[in-house]
RNA sequence: GCGUAGGUGGCAGAGCGGUCAAUUGCAUCAGACUGUAAAUCUGACGCCCUAUGGGCUACGGGGGUUCAAAUCCCUCCCUACGCA
């Protein structure tokens, strides 16, 4: 039995997307959702209270970060994650896996999941060093051992270490232990990280239910496979497949890089496979036109720091694009940062404040900027849903 | 009035004969950011042009020494501190 409830309400006609309700122990989210990040448990610049007032319904916490500071074991002694940063509701945390990417390949690299360059040919350069590139994550025989970004301590974190970290943080969903591939490694690479990805979702999974039993956390096992149709397919068959004394899977990570162009296509591939049934979130995605083409192919939850990232260094989002608040034309401009939106930012302040506050380097403008930019992602993906619920979603898009 | 230390690009402050259109920081002007090494990073920043090159004007004002001066000398102006 699963540790959470998925239910669909409706579908967009002719397409894998759809509005559900995802049921935890801590909260229902509406689905599709925008999933807030609060890495070392806080969304950064923000209290609880703000986070849920601009709408959010869950956030997302990061287990490689709170291993190392404050430690899971004082986590899980404050009573949990949740209880720990006073968030009401539904939490998730990420395995770690990602940093055994933004620690390991890509560390002091120009290299994000998103990649600019589409052609591989050109990536080289990227690899060409990859034995004497500095990282602080290396891939070993079972797991990955990490030198703290903190304090240059080596820790070596293997798929059911970072399981029992997540079960002692204790957020409602978790997620397994993966790795995420560089866009920049061969496809020889990209396929041997693959088969690793997969034989550690199969460990986590086994730990998860030793460590599950009289609890309820739900374990998503999360999908690679880098920009090839092939091995996203594979992947995607194989984490879906995957039991473990009959039990397998609550649901479903998309993981890995991509290019803008086929984001799309990815992400179809593996959501036409996906057990239809069980929810997808589409892992550290979330600009704007990204998330009507997430949600149009299936995918129920979203998280991504870039709204808040952004925001605390001066980029906005607004309805005809994103502004950098911090350019001179915005000095003395008295108007709101978005004319029609009702966060709190918006309501309040004007983008000539907002100006000032960057100016001067005020811990506040992070506050209200971040508050800005999140209302606009997370309502974005409320009114995506509102618009599949009312038959509208390819009308909702065409006038976004 | 005398003595001492100084006057350098928006500000602070290096440089003390050629490699100086001038280190660096701040400010300014732009850009980047997609499972947070992130309140971070990158670039531009005298003027002009046929612009990975060329020209012009510049280190308080004026004059001088020198092949060559932000750097040395003279003089004037200004600032700070000390003494009358």
């Amino acid at each position: 039995m699963s540790a959470v409830k998925f239910k669909i309400e409706k579908r967009i006609k002719g397409k894998l997307g759809r509005a559900g309700v995802l049921e935890t122990p801590n909260g229902i989210i509406q689905t599709p959702a925008f999933v807030v990040v609060g890495t070392k448990a806080t969304v950064k610049a923000l209290s609880p209270e703000q986070v849920k007032d601009l709408g959010a319904q869950v956030v997302l916490a990061n287990t490689y970060h709170l291993y190392l500071q404050p430690g899971d074991e004082l986590v899980k002694n404050s009573g949990g994650l949740g209880k720990f940063m006073n968030w009401r509701g539904p939490t998730m945390t990420d395995s770690g896996g990602f940093q055994v990417f933004s620690l390991g390949a890509a560390y002091g690299k120009e290299i994000s999941k998103v990649v600019k360059i589409t052609d591989p040919s050109l990536m080289i350069p990227e690899r060409f060093d990859d034995n004497n590139a500095p990282r602080l994550a290396k891939i070993g025989q079972d797991g990955v051992s990490f030198k703290s970004h903190l304090d240059g301590a080596v820790h070596y974190i293997t798929p059911e270490k970072s399981i029992q970290i997540q079960h002692n943080l204790g957020a409602d969903i978790i997620f397994a232990f993966d790795e995420c591939a560089s866009p920049a490694e061969s496809a020889r690479y990209q396929e041997e990280a693959l088969d690793r990805t997969h034989r550690w979702a199969k460990r986590c999974l086994e730990e998860h239910i030793k460590l599950n039993t009289g609890k309820n956390v739900a374990l998503f096992g999360i999908a690679q496979g880098g920009r090839e149709e092939e091995l996203r397919k594979k992947s995607a068959r194989a984490i879906s497949e995957m039991e473990v004394g009959g039990e397998s899977f609550d649901g479903f990570g998309i993981g890995g890089s991509f290019a803008k162009e086929d984001m799309s296509t990815a992400v179809k591939w593996v959501n036409e496979i996906l057990p239809e049934e069980k929810p997808r979130h589409l892992l550290g995605i979330g600009e704007p036109e990204d998330l009507f083409m997430g949600v149009e192919n299936g995918v129920d939850l979203f998280d991504c720091v870039a709204p808040t990232r952004i925001a605390r260094n001066g980029s906005l989002y607004t309805m005809s694009g994103n502004i950098n608040i911090l350019n001179a034309k915005f000095i003395s401009d008295f108007s709101k940062i978005d004319e029609n939106c009702r966060c709190y930012t918006c309501q309040n302040y004007t983008r000539a404040y907002l100006s000032h506050l960057f100016r001067g380097k005020e811990i506040l403008a992070n506050t209200l900027a971040s508050i800005h930019n999140l209302h606009f992602i997370v309502n974005l993906v409320k009114k995506i849903r509102q618009s599949i619920l009312d038959d509208n979603f390819e009308g909702f898009k065409d006038s976004f």
